[in-house]
DNA sequence: CAAATTCATCGTAACAAGCCGATGAACCGG
DNA sequence: CCGGTTCATCGGCTTGTTACGATGAATTTG
């Protein structure tokens, strides 16, 4: 008996907005704490490696390597690798288009932007 | 032997941004497909239960009530009961300022914001 | 009162997430 | 070539998430 799972169905939406699933993934990225502490401090840490990350937390190396793991996935971390360094920076494109679109969708369920009220 | 977790050390910010736990915890409410998807409906459809909300989707009511009741916990969405309805909508004013926040936060991680470039 | 409607909650099962320590790969410096 | 540094990945453990059906509460209608 198959279960249902998030991905065994589309979201109904016919507008054009059918991205559920694409923002919840970036939503994931961001949902722990974490990470959204790693990824500010990659920003504003320039050639910020592992270690250095790994440094200002109580977590280990393993941890924090699979965190950045997520946010990399998630395309919101880039990678350049020179071993036995890799050095990451954050992809701004996208963080600025996830910034709009986020908003844009946040305000679209709000009452201005409503269809049928 | 105690176990580490999110909980249990701050985020080492000392710049007065130290909210990622509450950033997460909205950023989990979104962090799933289907849970977009109800917001997106309720906030579509005034005077929307439970049962509209199941109606649309594969899911089993049991389900769209956890869903909402996750939507609920993270003050996205609201609820007024006169049994045997629940009649659910979005927290505007929360919706907005989670916008501008998440806007803020995420341009932040910019260079044109960073500290250090 | 009985039946129907709507919803929340409980128990359960399957799976994912998060954490750790250990290990090994890739390089550098002595 | 050996030891040190840095990092990714693996296995294992614990906890959280997502889903379901079943059940019961609150009301409305017949």
């Amino acid at each position: 008996m198959p279960r249902r799972c998030n991905q065994d169905f589309a979201t109904g939406f016919t507008d054009g907005f059918d991205r559920a699933g694409e923002m919840a993934e970036v939503f994931a990225a961001l949902s722990n704490p974490v990470r959204i502490v790693i990824l500010r401090h990659v920003a504003n840490h320039a050639d910020c490696g592992c270690k250095d990350i790994t440094d200002v937390l109580p977590l280990a190396q393993s941890t924090v390597s699979q965190h950045l793991k997520v946010l990399i996935e998630a395309k919101l971390v880039e990678v350049e690798t020179v071993p036995p360094r890799s050095c990451y920076r954050v992809n701004e494109k996208l963080l600025r288009s996830i910034s709009d679109e986020t908003a844009h969708f946040l305000k679209s369920c709000c009452s201005d932007m409503r269809v049928d009220v």
